[in-house]
DNA sequence: CTCTTTTCTTAACTTAGGTGAACGAGTTAA
DNA sequence: TTAACTCGTTCACCTAAGTTAAGAAAAGAG
């Protein structure tokens, strides 16, 4: 599971196995079951989470129904609005899924940042690498509908249409549960032709 | 008009006259006027752009017709995603009023870094609040209407509504042209009311 | 295992965005 | 000045998503 860590790491920095010795020291693998609610609304964390193994989600609740906006699974890096601007939360965070996370917070990273300068680096190169990416998945949101958002996301994340509670799923692509019901069963019906 | 640049800096770093010198010794202004086009579907740019003035969008060309997905105004910034992956652009980059502009190029903003870790510090923290607040963006886009989005629109970038073509707005709303017309008698109807 | 709750699907109806076409206003070019 | 083009709007029609409701299937609790 450590390796798990470093091979990501080694993508954008490389580490010495005294920096190696130094992060397991420091951070925290924390085991999570399913259902385990990791922020809640109004509340100030300081924790970031970077998903070893399993699947957590963003929701928000606006008029009385969760509203899923995002899925976080293996090797995914998940830094809260909330700790950036040490601000309460907007939304939730939770474990869809058994998981294993490795948490870390505002305090440990900055000890972290300033002793080891290479994750400095590793830090803006991940976080600009995460905003441009983000920032084409957004642009392929807005320029098409929602079949073909579930057209997409079944080429490249199939395994979530799989490990996702449909309506969960319905929310993220931007539409209602039974719509997307009723739209997979269109697509099943096309296919057969 | 370098006051300008060095006061959004001091919101993240603090800096010496030296570096300020030495920044400008590097940095480029380059005045662009409306219509010039900065980057072209399937060119490889080093270039990242920090408006100081003006306005730039970003729009892709699809199935012939132009998807204008994101707008940047006075102090924003822009790294295109074909600079961070080294890759050829999905999209265009154009200007929608004369602007200034503050270009840097990779290879200049990697000696800066390494010169001063200061600006390492500042662009890590620059990427992360970036990416936190589009995250945010794209979960209201994600549970609002259309109607909702384009009120929302007005809430917090009023002038954007007043400086930019209905058409590109349009499409950075997700809709059509003639959805977005409708959908604005529509407003105008009920608030006579 | 049974009871309860959650999840998913289907159906009928409503609503709003997509489509194709047409028109007027404003701009540019010849 | 006229012709061509762009832009924004409106209209009629089509399509797909929202809404409300009901029932079946699956998961969870006792």
């Amino acid at each position: 599971m450590q390796d798990r860590l470093f091979d990501f790491i080694s993508k954008y920095i490389s580490l010495t196995e005294d920096e190696k010795n130094a992060l397991l020291s420091l951070e925290l693998f924390r085991p999570v079951t399913k259902g385990t609610v990791l922020l809640k609304e109004g509340q100030r964390s300081q924790e970031s989470y970077f998903v070893l193994n399993g699947c957590i989600r963003i929701y928000y609740i606006k008029d009385g129904e969760e509203k899923t906006t995002a899925f976080y699974t293996e090797l995914d890096t998940l830094t809260p609005h909330c700790v950036i601007n040490n601000a309460p939360s907007d939304y939730y965070i939770s474990c869809v899924e058994d998981s294993i996370l490795l948490v870390s917070n505002t305090e440990m990273s900055e000890e972290v940042n300033s002793k080891f300068p290479k994750f400095e680096i590793m830090c803006r190169r991940l976080s600009e690498e995460l905003l441009a990416k983000q920032q084409i998945d957004f642009d392929e949101f807005k320029t098409s509908s929602p079949e073909q958002r579930y057209l997409n996301l079944q080429q490249k994340r199939p395994d979530l249409i799989q490990r996702v509670p449909q309506h969960q799923l319905a929310s993220y692509l931007g539409i209602k549960p039974q719509s997307l019901s009723r739209l997979r069963a269109r697509i099943m019906e096309k296919s057969k032709e």
